[in-house]
DNA sequence: GAATCCTGATGACCCAGATCAATCTTCCTG
DNA sequence: CAGGAAGATTGATCTGGGTCATCAGGATTC
């Protein structure tokens, strides 16, 4: 299986897209080498920004989706009078902007949490990936499609959930994703200040700090600071779990 | 422009796309009549469905995605708990089942709310039908990436908006909808119950009844049983418009 | 090391909207 | 067309979580 180029024999650390860890979640399952080659000389890897940065900004012209490499992104919009919403937190191995494909601006922003890495893809010509990389389109669909029920299981959080059930969601969900990433799922370090997870899940600050100390003293979670450790999954579990969907 | 087959002239009355009313919505603007042809081949219009009964039940598996003709359809699933969750409402012209095209298995069920005709486009082979017309993979992409946007518009009504705000801003959704399909934006039937709008908003129908009457009061709308007539659209779109971002 | 800022925790109070209850209206269905 | 059920309206009461206010660490700057 010797790769043509950026191998590591040649002690190159040039990126590339079959090294990059993220390889199975932001590509087709089947892509061929040279299919692989092809999608390299399309996508930018490596893109760096430090905490705070903006990876775009709501309204600029929609070029790209991003794939996140390292660190974490939060995305938010401002509404016509001023109020900042925040509308997702993405890890390692997620995606951003699909929302915006249909559209000529970026419906949103993408702010660095932390000191992140970013893949770039250009999808403002999508036509032209599509017809080089076989499966690409759809293997696309099925992150849009799983996007738009993520969208929709936060409208039922935010429709029908307490402030606690909304919490142990919350948790449980990075829980999920970190484990995703092969990292512990009950020993994390939260990217986010309370003041953004009070915001995404549509609760004040102050809720947040008060059902998290609650949530300690019932020794379900235990905090220092943003470091978070996950002592009862089933009791979260018990909590987070009203209000979902059926079969999945 | 005369067309080779199911030509008006012929008196011929057999479903085709492109006497659809809906060809412009479910179509990528740039058919080729050969093209439409292959599409007819592939997708089975004109089924009806009388009020209650089901497009597809929630957990069946995922065969296809069903663009509306006639009539209107609510899509909702029931939770472990039981409790029923409406998530949206789809009128001729719009897309139901988008969000399970990553999935086996639909994520919810859809409901007619009165008798509707539906065109059923089978999107388990997908492949197929975009290998087959080109442009209608990217034109679906569009439709999945305005569905996200619509998801999100959702969640910040959930999460930010008050009941007045959100009741205004369903209001003046139905309207430019129905204003879309070239019928009057001011006066139309609401096909669902008000159950069925406090549940879609996260409200209590006895919340829904009270904003309703509290807007006729104002001289806003006027209502006689399910017929509805905007009386005051720009008073709604003051209330509606708190919370939506700016520039689209 | 003092001053300032930012994040987080906790207490006191209040209100939008849920819940409960009663009545009225509309729509089926036989 | 009667009678029953479901849908819709309105009033009375209750409460989860928002708002306001205060205080306590950290962190950053000079």
């Amino acid at each position: 299986m010797g790769e043509p180029i950026f191998t590591r024999e040649q002690g190159s650390y040039s990126p590339s897209c079959n090294q990059c860890s993220l390889s199975s979640v932001c590509l087709p399952v089947a892509v061929s080498h040279g299919d692989l080659h092809r999608l390299e000389s399309l996508v930018s890897q490596g893109k760096i920004l430090d905490r705070g940065e903006l990876v775009f900004r709501q309204c600029d012209p929609f070029k790209s989706c991003f794939a996140v490499q390292g660190g974490a992104i939060k995305t938010y919009f401002v509404s016509e009078d001023g109020e900042k919403q925040v509308t997702g937190f993405y890890l390692p191995g997620e995606v951003i902007a699909l929302d915006s494909v249909s559209t000529e601006n970026y419906s949103c922003s993408a702010e660095a949490l932390e000191r992140s890495s970013l893949c770039e893809i250009p999808l403002n010509h999508l036509e032209e990936l599509a017809a080089r990389i076989p499966g690409f389109q759809q293997h696309l669909l099925q992150l849009m499609s799983r996007e738009i029920q993520n969208s929709q299981q936060m409208s039922i959080l935010l429709s029908r959930k307490t402030a606690e059930e909304r919490l142990a969601t919350f948790l449980l969900s990075l829980s999920t994703r970190f484990r995703r990433r092969r990292l512990s799922p009950t020993h994390f370090r939260l990217p986010m200040a309370r003041h953004d997870i009070a915001n995404f899940l549509g609760l004040a600050v102050e809720t947040v700090s008060r059902v998290f100390s609650r949530f300690q003293k019932q020794e379900l979670v235990r905090f220092y600071g943003r470091n978070c450790t996950l002592v009862d999954i089933n009791g979260l579990a018990d909590i987070a779990h009203k209000h979902t969907p059926m079969c999945e």
